[in-house]
DNA sequence: CATACAATGATACAAAGATACATTTATACA
DNA sequence: TGTATAAATGTATCTTTGTATCATTGTATG
């Protein structure tokens, strides 16, 4: 990966690796279910610890840019477009929904019952 | 067999298959004496390793839900305590309602949003 | 200075994959 | 029909890959 970082830099490691990759995703290096190096591998090439390789990722990751995977390794994302946005989330959310509630259906629980457990998850 | 594993969650893929597996049996679709799919048919269809099939196995056999034979394949038992239908059917039902909760969350819905979705289908 | 905080590194861990093996069943062939 | 051989199936073990936690370093701030 052509990632170059500046060590005298003010800027953190970690960030200038998120986004440098950000970088190659806009530009069309990378591509969805590409997959990235490594965390060790990269942090080799960087001459970083790979721990900052990793905390790079897993900012990549909340940010829905790529998904790690522990023990398989950490691949580009496809992007979902915000523009397009409002009316796909709504869609994808009814879905999820009726999905849930036809598994709940097929274990014999009513919707009120299925909505219930919901409510009974400490989250 | 219909199983469906979420490669983003962070649930492991382990559980995921164990938890799938017990689903079917809660629901019936897996009856005692069934035979289960080779863990290497399994894990080409989920594209997995073979061994992530072999450890849900392990992990359902230890469970007494199934007996795996070396050569021979995989089977469901007859359920020997019938309040374990029951646990069963619970677990299936909590694993479900965390996974529903799981990928909203991606969408970016608060567990509140989630619910008004599912009150708001007509069904 | 002292102390607190942020960034990075070091080490131990957990999940998944790769490879070689053991057991059982199926098949070939004398 | 008996036996050797191959194929199918689960098991054992090591490697690869990301994660969690604590230690170290540098730097601001009082």
């Amino acid at each position: 990966m052509k990632l170059d970082l500046d060590f005298r830099s003010d800027v953190p490691l970690t960030n200038q690796i998120v986004e440098q990759i950000q970088h190659l995703l806009a530009s069309g290096a990378l591509k969805p279910n590409d997959q990235l190096p490594t965390v060790r591998a990269l942090a080799l090439e960087l001459r970083v610890n790979f721990n900052t390789v990793a905390r790079a990722y897993r900012t990549l990751d909340e940010a829905g840019v790529i998904s790690t995977q522990q023990g398989r390794g950490t691949y580009i994302l496809e992007q979902t477009h915000p523009e397009a946005g409002q009316r796909l989330k709504k869609d994808a959310l009814e879905s999820l929904a009726r999905r849930y509630l036809e598994e709940t259906a097929r274990l014999g629980t009513s919707k009120q019952e299925a909505i219930e457990i919901l409510q009974s998850l400490n989250s």
